[in-house]
DNA sequence: AATCCTTATCGTAATATTGCAATATTAAAT
DNA sequence: ATTTAATATTGCAATATTACGATAAGGATT
């Protein structure tokens, strides 16, 4: 198959799983890194910045604006992209509720 | 190609998108959900909880667990599945990182 | 208007992932 | 020793992802 049944889960696993997803690959992780080191909104640098074609790094950040993890404004004839928090702060609150719940546990 | 460029980026990256790459798929998530739930260390009834075939949560549990996500204990003929904290709290350490660094600038 | 610069999209090849039936493995129970 | 129960592995088909060359689309610059 291939295909993920994701009408048998609940929206909430369906949520973190695809921003999960999204930072599945180092490219994209090592594009947020750029966006937090360069300390701004980055208009299209990012190509310089990565072992990857033009094409491929645009496919990227598609696909990290898709799960949210990055907003893309228009600039003239650039594109200003930044960090989304909000997205990342899901992420970070679940996990946060993940670890408190694993230690009320004594597991193994 | 399909092949993704690992020996272009960090550790950290590599190692952060490897984690998220394994919670990338609402059935993995669904099994950390579970063993949440039960509050325990489960021996396999995880086949039960989800809409899917045994070989397919099988090949699922081998991937949290290549990950670091899971231990597995063998217990008997059964196997003790349970939540390693140790790298989800790799992962909110390193997205609290992001969120306080990005918060710091004040972008678009 | 013609050109340049930046980003997106299309098409396509290579590879990876997902899912399951069939089968193997391993240990407990009879 | 045989059977039973639980989990893993193999093999394979369907689909998804990754990467990039070629090209398009858009605004800026001359």
């Amino acid at each position: 198959m291939g295909a993920t049944k994701t009408d048998h889960f609940t929206d909430q696993q369906n949520q973190i799983s695809t921003i999960a997803k999204a930072l599945g690959h180092p490219a994209r992780v090592a594009i947020i890194e750029h966006l937090l080191k360069v300390n701004a909104c980055i208009c299209g640098d990012i190509v310089n910045e990565l072992p990857l074609a033009q094409p491929t790094v645009s496919q990227h950040l598609k696909e990290l604006k898709n799960a949210g993890l990055i907003k893309g404004n228009i600039e003239g004839n650039a594109i200003c992209y930044c960090i989304d928090e909000k997205t990342f702060e899901v992420l970070k609150n679940y996990f946060s509720k993940i670890i408190t719940t694993v230690t009320k546990q004594n597991c193994c």
